[in-house]
DNA sequence: TCTGGGGTCCTAGGACCC
DNA sequence: TCTGGGGTCCTAGGACCC
């Protein structure tokens, strides 16, 4: 396996991964029904093979399933985040071990760059066998592996190799014959193919491409024409023309959402704007966690639109901030200064929720401690804590612009000396905490 | 009564500039 | 009365993903 020309990708991903990391601690959930339900014990956010084999959807709301759970003895379990995170962890090491290039894509599923493993195994599937037993010897999880010479077929690998029992949990198409993939792209629905959705699976049925093969035949340039580069790109992935590279490193996020549906209807701005604050300081911690600092942040609130009977209003604001910060405090503020121009009495609220946007770098940020530090009382304060955020950053980090008349701390950045202002009005005020 | 949360990329159109 | 052309940047919205 491994021919020098064409890269090699594995797909691995965790059969319903949720219920999997509840049953690994929990035997006795085996061959039940089992859903995990989203915050608020809403809607199912995952479901047993058992579950989806009585027709419950992805999203399906809980309360909407009582005759099945009475029949069936359908088991619902609040999610569990913490633990779905470490089982993630420790799937994707054991990952790393069959390859050094690996790419999480999502909390279950990982990509693998598997060129030139010729050496080690004998075929992919010897491969994807031997992940198979020792992820569910180490983590008592089921995992699916496909091969193929794209990430997009390495997907729809992993999806036969789920649907179709014939396979054993492993599906390669670097070595299947072209008979046998026709015979399977033509069973497909089109709308199965990553990166086709809902609206652009509609679209194509009403054009007549009904099948991954349909799609597979389609022209290029129509297809680009239609529904733009990404389809394209899609299209040409399942010809094995490989246009997605691995992306190895994980990239700072480049926005941070937090919000929550409320677990009752809420009508007063108090305690919105306190769900609010939360929310600010969960997405802030994110922020820190990444070393950026943010320029503008999105607040938004919106009724139950599932409440017919209730007047509807939902409404959003970007409110830029004067300087990127990471402080809690500047970007707070910043939120409940737009939430007040958007609340409007009179509503029953059900989901209110912040982005922090226009996020850089924080290499290079300034601020000051205290605007007075004439006095010595002050000047021992600041130098508390400049040793409190050389801790957090590193010593090498940080920079002590002063502790006469004013006190002033930048960030240096890798090739050019930190900025300073000594206009106060130009920086963020007191990091200090 | 009860219906999730957190991301990315692309594109069209407007503002602005020379 | 006639009323350019080309470029950049930003944003909102739409599509997708898990």
């Amino acid at each position: 396996m491994g021919t020098q020309s064409q890269p090699i990708f594995a797909l691995v991903d965790v059969n319903n991964f949720y219920v999997s990391c509840e049953r690994a601690f929990n035997p006795r959930l085996q061959n039940k029904p089992v859903v995990v339900l989203s915050n608020n014990d809403g809607c199912a956010v995952a479901r047993s093979a058992e579950v989806k084999a009585l027709g419950v959807k992805m999203g399906a709301p809980w309360f909407h399933m009582t005759d099945l759970i009475k029949q069936h003895g359908i088991i619902g379990l609040s999610s569990n985040y913490t633990l779905y995170g470490d089982m993630s962890n420790r799937v994707m090491t054991i990952l790393r071990g069959y390859s050094p290039h690996v790419e999480v894509y999502s909390i279950d599923e990982c990509f693998l760059n598997v060129d030139g493993m010729g050496g080690i195994w004998e075929t992919p599937t010897v491969m994807g066998q031997d992940i198979r037993k020792k992820v569910l010897k180490w983590t008592a999880l089921p995992v699916c592996v496909g091969f193929a010479t794209s990430k997009t077929l390495a997907k729809l690998a992993n999806h036969v190799a789920k649907k179709l029992p014939l396979f054993d949990g492993v599906c390669d198409f670097t070595t299947m014959s072209e008979a046998r993939m026709r015979w399977l792209f033509e069973r497909i629905d089109v709308g199965d193919v990553w990166g086709v959705g809902r609206r652009i699976s509609a679209r194509l049925h009403a054009m007549n491409i009904h099948t991954v093969q349909d799609l597979k035949d389609a022209s290029p340039s129509m297809i680009r024409q239609s529904f733009g580069v990404v389809t394209e790109r899609t299209l040409q992935e399942l010809r094995g023309v490989s246009c997605m590279a691995m992306d190895e490193v994980v990239p700072p996020r480049r926005e941070i959402i937090s919000s929550r549906s409320f677990g009752k209807l809420l009508t007063s701005a108090d305690e919105i704007a306190q769900a609010i604050s939360t929310y600010v300081a969960r997405a802030a911690e994110k922020l820190r966690n990444q070393r950026s600092v943010c320029g503008a942040v999105h607040v938004f609130i919106h009724t139950n639109p599932f409440r017919e009977q209730d007047r509807q209003y939902s409404n959003g604001m970007t409110v830029p901030l004067s300087v990127q910060t990471d402080d809690n405090r500047l970007i707070v503020s910043a939120a409940l200064s737009g939430f007040d121009l958007i609340f409007k009495e009179g509503y029953n609220y059900k989901k209110a929720g912040i982005v922090l946007m226009n996020l850089a770098s924080n290499t290079n940020i300034q601020g000051t401690l205290f605007n007075d530090s004439k006095t010595r009382a002050n000047s021992v304060a600041v130098m508390n804590a400049m040793d409190t955020i050389n801790q957090r950053y590193g010593q090498d980090v940080l920079h002590l612009a002063s502790t006469g008349l004013s006190a002033r701390w930048s960030m240096k950045s890798e090739n050019r000396s930190p900025a300073y202002t000594t206009r106060w009005e130009e920086i963020p005020t007191a990091y200090a905490r």
